[in-house]
DNA sequence: TGACTATTGTCGTCTGGGCGACAAATATGC
DNA sequence: GCATATTTGTCGCCCAGACGACAATAGTCA
């Protein structure tokens, strides 16, 4: 299902990941995507001056900048902070290697440090005591996550799964708490990142207490499309065709609105007959942009 | 821990509203409510040193105390800060006097002042294309709103209005950022209440997703009831009674949960019936807090 | 390449709860 | 103290969507 090899992906894999012959896309695909990232594998090791040279001047958007809810939400915590904040934060991280599915710290755990994400996916998610589980949140890579349960002095809440193999760097949490203690700058925009969190999360739950599962969904795609553009998806796609980067099961569809898995597969199927979707190498293409955003202006969040 | 509606409210609605005579239960009265606010203004100015006084000394837990999501999701922001702090941010406050249904900000307003309750109570919410309005939190006495939607530069998502007769303090959004920036240990306090927000937010979500209807009504309750403990409530309230001191009406619960006003009358009936709950004075006090708990165990957040 | 697991696609069946429609009971403004 | 507005309580109808049950693919790994 997805890669979501947005920029990011392709970006990380490229610099840091690259194993020289396995990529995060070649656990999806079986032809061409992958064909051009074996070449990165030269260039595999980093050093954290690599690392702001690869990911700040990117050109990702500030969080000031965000004009869409969804995508500001995932605000790029790393490429907003300066090149000394970068390198001071980097230089009291670990970095961590995941691989699919590895549990970084579950419901619970005692743990709490900060993480960031290098490259890769982490699935932020509960189970309810009847194994539903719901997600909450995606996080990819420049992402920071962990932050909502520094201060509770509590057992984590909530899972994180590496979604696919990942890279992380983990910061203590004193480490961390000094960081912006001592960098303001840092930590306003921590405060950012916690705000467009606060305002996605009010969204959700607008979104699930008013619309229908048609509508999350399609929320749902422009938000990843969203997230994911500025990447071309390698396979052909259309003028005015958006590409939603994302490995997604129609499980993981389904946990991310609340839906049971078998009405996201009708719904999906249903879109699918209407045009407004296609499905491309395991991934969703939307083909009508205007037939979703029709869908989103009458529903309500 | 947390007691706050009660504490603050009595607090505030003493040496602000009050009159002396009426306590927070009063306004649930119908010949209390306004009655007592028209005696403040007598003694309506005052000054910071006042509310130093007043506020700070009280022992209202820090924010890293809270042992309860729910409960510390309502941390008390103003009561954190040091008096000197306390001090800088009021000092570039304003008070304002909101009337009962008085919008503060609507959806697409311009302004993004963050504002900082003193006393009553101020409703934050959504409104559909249809109508339907999802509340996304209430905001209680010390608590701090607006706070999350400072940094898009960009109009309000959501609306605020007064439930009751309520007092704030704005700050305007420059002069907040300036704060922050000057007084690193409100920033983290700052982070410390978004962190917060962002748990209970992922706790509704998790539940609206997979609880039905009474679990989220018991939900509920024992969280204002959390809320408004330490309040010994004025009307008889047996031993082991909690009282949820704070003024709802279904279909503000209706809101809260994402259900219908119909749903939400029936169940509280049946709970009524069960002898879960029982309605006193325009409120409702929890007979059998163990009922409500037993069925939180069986949901999911 | 073959065995196994994960994902997708489709049915019926069944129900929680939305919704319209009232009537009764309260609250609030003038 | 009345007139109006708001809130509560109850029905019955109806449907979006949950859920169990399979079959068909597709993907993974030894």
């Amino acid at each position: 299902m997805f890669y979501f090899y947005s920029q990011y992906l392709t970006l990380y894999t490229q610099s840091h990941l690259a194993t020289g012959h396995s990529t995060c896309h070649d656990k999806f695909k079986n032809s061409g995507r992958l064909g051009s990232l074996s070449n990165t594998d030269k260039q595999a090791r980093h050093s954290f001056t690599d690392i702001e040279k690869k990911i700040l001047p990117e050109g990702f958007s500030n969080i000031d900048e965000g004009k869409d809810t969804w995508s500001d939400a995932h605000a790029n915590f790393l490429s907003s902070l300066s090149k000394v904040e970068t390198h001071d934060l980097l230089k009291i991280s670990r970095r961590m290697n995941l691989k699919s599915r590895d549990h970084l710290f579950r419901a619970g755990d005692r743990s709490n440090d900060v993480y960031i994400v290098a490259g890769g996916c982490i699935r932020l998610f509960q189970v309810s005591s009847t194994g539903k589980e719901t997600i909450l949140w995606f996080s990819f890579p420049g992402e920071i996550f962990g932050m909502s349960e520094l201060w509770r002095g509590s057992d984590r809440q909530i899972h994180a799964v590496a979604n696919e193999a990942t890279q992380v760097y983990s910061v203590s949490h004193k480490d961390f708490t000094y960081f912006l203690g001592t960098h303001p700058e840092a930590a306003m925009k921590a405060i950012g990142i916690l705000s467009a969190r606060v305002r996605a999360l009010g969204h959700a739950l607008v979104g699930l207490a008013s619309d229908n599962v048609e509508t999350r969904i399609a929320r749902l795609l422009v938000r990843f499309a969203t997230i994911s553009s500025g990447t071309r998806c390698c396979a052909d796609s259309t003028e005015g065709e958006l590409c939603v980067n994302v490995r997604l099961t129609h499980q993981d569809i389904a946990n991310l609105i609340g839906a049971s898995r078998q009405t996201v597969t009708t719904t999906l199927a249903h879109l699918r007959k209407q045009g407004a979707v296609r499905a491309v190498n395991q991934h969703i293409h939307i083909v009508q942009p205007e037939h979703l955003r029709h869908l989103l202006k009458k529903g309500a969040a």
